[in-house]
DNA sequence: TAGGCCATCTGGTCCT
DNA sequence: AGGACCAGATGGCCTA
């Protein structure tokens, strides 16, 4: 890359930085500035500009009025603010990986961004089911109580049917057409976005072989045995605590 | 080496 | 008018 400071934070608008340094949990634009050791990277030399007739808008109208330098310094204003902005982005993307039912650690590579995004989206969809299978269980055995009020009620929660239900569940996640061969693979690869995409596309044969592909219907990972809340002894519906689970902390 | 992922720059558009 | 948001373009890094 020439000359460009922006290059300096390459790869690195996602370090780790704790969640809770900044102001508001974010990552301030004078840390970026210091940590990158520029207020804000020169114009990316030999990059074609967007000329003609996009180019009439108004405010490019203005900036022909405008001297070189302050051109110049608009233009490193403007840069810079959507660095913040995409930083910022990426700092909400980090919290995301955080929560996400993912085995998390130095030799596990980060999730890409659209596999957070579509893991999430397949999290919460799961979450959201299990929640209703609960209230229907709860709302069972409630009515169960109270047909036979001698008895004393015991949720039962171990003996409760959890392989059928975790077996939907499972499906509703792991979407099981995803097939192939996947156990000899990297035991510390990110799922795909082919294997994570509720609605994706056919995902591809190399899409397929990242996660560890464990029982029938749903994906395992490494450092997880499973994100599933209903494949554990006790239910652990909440985002912080399958953190923990899978993160040991 | 190709492809995926990413950061950054940039201009256009929308919103306040 | 200025800032936020968005999408296209570009180039770097990394991995299979």
């Amino acid at each position: 890359m020439d000359s460009d400071t922006g290059s300096t934070c390459s790869r690195s608008s996602t370090p780790d930085l704790p969640m809770d340094s900044a102001v508001g949990g974010f990552f301030s634009e004078k840390m970026f500035q210091a940590y990158c050791g520029d207020e804000a990277g020169p114009i990316r030399p030999g990059r074609p500009r967007a000329e003609g007739p996009q180019a009439a808008s108004s405010k490019n109208r203005n900036r022909g009025e405008l001297s070189k330098e302050n051109l110049q310094e608009l233009r490193l204003k403007v840069n810079s603010r959507e660095r913040k902005r995409m930083h910022d982005l990426n700092q909400a993307m980090d919290g995301l990986r955080e929560v996400m039912p993912y085995a998390q650690g130095p030799s596990v590579r980060k999730l890409s961004k659209i596999s957070t995004l579509l893991l999430a989206r397949n999290y919460i969809l799961m979450l959201s089911s299990s929640l209703e299978e609960m209230k229907k269980l709860v709302g069972d055995v409630y009515g169960a109580s109270q047909s036979h009020p001698a008895r004393p009620v015991v949720p039962q929660l171990p003996q409760m049917p959890l392989h059928p239900l975790a077996q939907s569940l499972h499906s509703l996640v792991g979407n099981g057409t995803a097939g192939g061969p996947s156990a000899t693979q990297a035991p510390h690869s990110p799922p795909s976005a082919g294997y994570l995409g509720f609605h994706a596309p056919p995902p591809l044969p190399s899409l397929l072989k990242d996660p560890l592909h464990l029982t029938s219907s749903y994906r395992h990972f490494p450092g997880m045995p499973c994100p599933c809340a209903l494949c554990q002894p006790l239910p652990a519906t909440t985002a912080a605590s399958l953190h923990s689970l899978s993160m040991g902390k």
